[in-house]
DNA sequence: GAGCACTGC
């Protein structure tokens, strides 16, 4: 491969530097694939060969227990069209978008499709695993249609009985987008046989049998139904993503299943005589089944095949130190010498991706001619979405695309046309470091990502057609990375889930769970919930952390809004409370218009600090929503940096805090209208734990603990020294930053956690 | 005086 210097390319860090990666044999690709020489195949992703699975360290093991559901089962034809559930759907549909009528061409081709999926050969197998074991996990290849197909699977063999079939999702957009996929496929309309429940939106009835929810959806549904009794299937999909909520819900499964099967025994035999048995299926894209098996009491493991097209994977020949280089180097050798087709490069941040889109560009334009065009999109979380989306635009004629991507790319969101992936091997992880005392605070540092990580930024490549993928990281490298992250249950803040088993009437520390976290996450999460009043000395759950659990909100916040009845402030704490729950940050930051962001940001300034200046956004949006259009308030959002997104999210989140507050008898009405006091004060209340007082030498340090704290350059108190602070969290980058700061007399708070045991 | 992967109720 030639070097990008050739072209001519003549900054003088490029001449330093530029030398070309040593792909091996890379270059004259098309002629050695056909000789079979020279070109190192390795780990290539070929529909479903073993090869994809060399990555796991336990491969080899799995495969031992494994039974492939292809074993020459040929489908059923009268399963194949509609079973059961067919009755249903001759129902007359009124609106055009409802589902055709069971004979048209359309449906006709839906089923045709669905008995292609390669899962579609083992459904009997897997149904007859299903009905024989209590607990059955699947692991599927992604393409395998296990999502889609299993729960149609179960209902239309009668698996379920009178139940309903729940299949849990990390993300909403899957939860919805499969229930209205399977819908059709069912021939329903949405919210009938088939349907869904996320936050915020919920589409289902006393017909519905097939439920996609949310993970968070169903937890929150064991505070009101602790046996899941409505269920008789729950399928619990991305398992392997071992989310915070998916392993207290595989855990509760676990106990759950004990009480409701309860002549299950160890090698789980049917249950037939049960009243209301529930079944079990973990569904899994990964290698660590076994782990999943042996917490089942060795529930049996079934594999299906998945559907992807051939990922060339090459590595790196050395380390490669600085990956943005890298990372330009190669995107150049793919755009001067392979076929076209756009480019993925995963970056682990904003930083990183701004700066070699910059280099990108900058050497682009001095390509010779002759070669196409070279088109970069952004994409990551801070970014706006219509920055996002331009990443989906086809690309125009003669043109590469090269899109700059965090993980976002990975999982979240798919990018149709990539033929080219580059893997810096870099991620960015959250990690929450505990402190028994202060309370401990989150880390966000570039790491290594593992292997599934690094599989699953190959498979991208290979969505649409065959694809190669260069990864900027030596297979020796590969081969020592983490088989999967760790569970997000060993790295997180526990306080809201340990308040929310406490109204289950469980303790963390004795739930069976797959992983169990450290004593000192958990004392520390006991401490807060303590100093927030949610329990008492003996750990015992308080009546206001009882109502504080209530709220789908962090403990500190639903504690600040408990307290806020007390100072007639409660309107007042909703408003903030909502837009910092909220997934989006209010404040949008535009890297190349800082000057303009402050200035016009002043204009929301609080002296007190960011919690007042919140409510100030709030409030102007307020009064611009109550008089302007829909388009002149997005106008009005955009020319403020101020993210309407965040405001309409509030807003829902706002209205779920309403319905709440009045069950529990708080005023939402009571305002303080211009006093700040109360509010800070009742702010205050929930973030007791998270103070610090100014020191002699202009620094700050927590009240509860020895830390030292420096506020966030992007407060607005960041230029300001007060007595006392509260703050949101703390976050260690390059120091140990508070965010979300307000300054509080120092009166205030020192008390405030006593104030909150003696009401409680 | 400096920077923030991704979810979810």
């Amino acid at each position: 491969m030639r070097d990008p210097s050739y072209y001519g390319l003549k900054t003088e860090k490029n001449h330093k530097r530029a030398k070309s990666i040593p792909w091996p044999d890379v270059s004259d690709d098309d002629k050695d694939k056909t000789k079979g020489n020279g070109v190192k195949r390795k780990n290539s992703i070929v529909n479903g060969s073993s090869d994809q699975s060399r990555g796991g360290q336990n491969g080899h093991k799995n495969k031992k227990r494994r039974s492939s559901v292809h074993n020459g089962d040929t489908p059923q034809s009268k399963d194949s069209a509609h079973g059961p559930s067919s009755s249903q759907s001759k129902r007359p549909h009124v609106n055009g978008s409802g589902p055709s009528t069971p004979h048209s061409a359309k449906f006709k081709a839906v089923q045709e499709q669905r008995a292609q999926l390669p899962i579609a050969k083992g459904r009997e197998a897997l149904i007859e695993e299903i009905r024989k074991n209590d607990v059955t996990i699947l692991l599927g290849e992604t393409g395998s249609g296990k999502t889609t197909q299993v729960p149609q699977y179960i209902l239309e063999s009668g698996l379920a009985r009178n139940g309903m079939i729940a299949v849990t999702q990390p993300r909403k957009v899957a939860a919805t987008s499969l229930a209205q996929r399977v819908a059709v496929e069912q021939n329903v309309s949405l919210g009938d046989l088939v349907g869904y429940a996320v936050r915020f939106d919920e589409k289902s009835s006393t017909e519905t049998r097939i439920k996609y929810l949310t993970d968070g959806m169903i937890v929150r549904e064991l505070m009101s139904d602790p046996l899941l009794s409505h269920y008789s299937v729950v399928i619990v999909d991305e398992a392997h993503e071992r989310t915070l909520r998916t392993d207290l819900l595989i855990a509760n499964l676990k106990t759950i299943q004990a009480k409701r099967n309860p002549k299950s025994d160890a090698k789980g035999k049917g249950n037939a005589d049960a009243s209301n048995p529930l079944k079990i299926v973990i569904m899994s894209a990964t290698l660590d089944a076994e782990k999943f098996s042996r917490f089942y009491h060795n529930a049996k493991i079934l594999y299906v095949k998945g559907r992807q097209h051939p990922v060339k994977i090459y590595h790196s020949a050395e380390s490669q130190l600085d990956y943005t280089d890298a990372a330009m180097r190669t995107f150049f050798q793919i755009h001067t010498d392979q076929p076209p087709g756009d480019v993925l490069i995963f970056l682990p941040g904003q930083e990183d991706i701004e700066s070699l889109q910059k280099s990108i560009e900058l050497y682009a334009r001095q390509l010779p001619r002759d070669k196409p065009e070279v088109l970069t999109c952004t994409m990551f979380a801070a970014q706006e979405h219509s920055q996002n989306n331009k990443a989906f635009a086809p690309t125009p004629p003669n043109t590469r695309k090269c899109i700059l991507a965090t993980n976002i790319a990975e999982t979240s969101i798919t990018i149709p046309g990539i033929k080219y992936v580059i893997d810096t091997g870099k991620c960015k992880e959250k990690q929450y470091l505990a402190r028994t005392a202060g309370g401990g605070f989150d880390t966000l540092l570039t790491r290594d990502i593992t292997k599934s990580s690094a599989m699953q930024r190959a498979g991208r490549a290979g969505r649409e057609g065959a694809g190669v993928c260069f990864r900027l990281y030596t297979e020796d490298a590969f081969n020592n990375m983490a088989v999967a992250g760790e569970p997000e249950i060993l790295r997180c803040s526990l306080t809201a889930s340990i308040l929310n088993l406490k109204c289950l009437g469980q303790n963390l520390e004795e739930l069976d769970l797959m992983d169990k976290p450290d004593l000192e996450t958990i004392s520390s999460a006991l401490k807060t919930l303590w100093l927030l009043g949610a329990i008492d000395n003996n750990q015992k759950l308080t009546a206001a952390g009882r109502q504080m659990a209530l709220f789908p909100l962090e403990p500190q916040y639903a504690c600040a809004v408990v307290a806020s009845k007390e100072y007639g402030c409660t309107s007042e704490v909703l408003d903030i409370v909502s837009i910092l729950s909220a997934s989006s940050k209010l404040f949008v930051d535009i890297s190349d218009q800082r000057d303009a962001v402050t200035e016009t940001r002043r204009k929301f300034k609080h002296s007190s600090g960011d919690h007042l200046t919140v409510l100030n956004a709030v409030r102007a949006y307020r009064e611009i929503a109550a008089a302007e259009n829909k388009h002149a308030r997005r106008e009005w959002c955009r020319k403020h940096f101020l993210n309407e997104r965040t405001f309409l999210e509030a807003r829902d989140i706002r209205e779920q805090l309403v319905v709440t507050c009045t069950k529990i008898g708080i005023d939402v009405n009571a305002s303080a209208k211009d006093n700040d006091e109360p509010v800070i004060r009742s702010l205050g209340h929930g973030l007791a734990g998270n103070s610090a007082l100014l020191q002699p030498d202009g620094t700050y340090k927590q009240t509860m603990g020895q830390t030292i704290v420096k506020v966030h350059p992007g407060s607005t108190l960041a230029d300001k020294k007060v007595p006392a602070i509260i703050y949101d969290d703390l976050m260690y980058t390059n120091q140990i930053y508070a965010r979300g700061v307000s300054a509080i007399p120092k009166s205030f708070f020192l008390t405030h956690a006593l104030l909150n045991q003696k009401k409680a």
